[in-house]
DNA sequence: ACATAACCTACTATGTCAATAGGTTTTATA
DNA sequence: TATAAAACCTATTGACATAGTAGGTTATGT
């Protein structure tokens, strides 16, 4: 029941991107080396996370990547479901109708299908400025959230 | 971020316990057969459930095994930490204090924390007992969660 | 005594995770 | 227009976890 890598790290990518956004196109060399994480790994994770509406890409020479829209406008639980897949904690409640034969004699279902909302509820009510305005709270203890 | 077999098949023993207390000491080959669910796999999960608190056992001819308390007296949430190993989201938020060298000043972490305490909050919220009370009604569609 | 059940330990196939590696293509700029 | 820098692409790998299977030993009611 753990969040992998990928998807922290994706977070943090994004989070490096929202904090430079004055800064132009920001190359991948530069988060690398900002959060400790290996370029060709960042490579292979962004690469989940470069759609048109997500994020603009230069190649070439003083290329990189910037954000497509504001940090208000993601959240995390978005961020986290393209890198990570589904976030319900058990996978019969991502299909409808439900495969599992024992879906409708189900005594955990409910339970699980709840799980699922409030975990989903709470990440997209979340976004990227949150993170932002957090992390610049860090140096005098007010957090947000 | 899924629950294993291991913390699903254990919740559905526990519950098929539940549902056959009258009936004394009920043996694993028959929660097998009910659950279908392979015997000595069962017998692994079990085996980490297996505290004096929790379960009582009878070894040789006849025996089987018995919840320890009511059901009402179990929570899912201990049930899966149980046999999941801990519930949060990423692992740094169960050590106190946090040894990532990131955390004084990290983006993330007080989200972590968030969800982290709500997926804690909601699985300890839950008790056997209404997840006995819901597979019951089942079969008039009264659910509880 | 014996059948039955818990209990114990080792093994295994498969898959996922967390990268590393080595390239190709594109582009600003000197 | 050569070149350096950057994105982009695909394959591979070691380590570990998952989801069991297998084959026993020990205890106990009948």
């Amino acid at each position: 029941m753990k969040i992998s890598t990928k998807g922290r790290y994706a977070l943090r990518m994004m989070i490096d991107l929202a904090e430079h956004q004055e800064d132009g196109y920001i190359a991948l060399k530069d988060i690398s080396a900002r959060q400790n994480i290996s370029k060709k790994y960042l490579e292979q994770i962004i690469a989940i996370v470069n759609k048109p509406d997500v994020l603009r890409a230069n190649r070439g020479s003083q290329g990189g990547y910037r954000l497509a829209k504001a940090p208000k406008d993601y959240t995390v639980g978005e961020i986290l479901r393209m890198t990570e897949g589904s976030l319900s904690p058990v996978e019969c409640v991502d299909y409808d109708p439900i495969e599992c034969e024992r879906a409708e004699n189900c005594a955990t279902l409910p339970m699980w299908r709840h799980l699922s909302k409030i975990i989903n509820e709470y990440l997209d009510s979340v976004t990227l400025q949150d993170l932002v305005d957090n992390h610049q709270a860090t140096e005098t203890d007010n957090y947000i959230i």
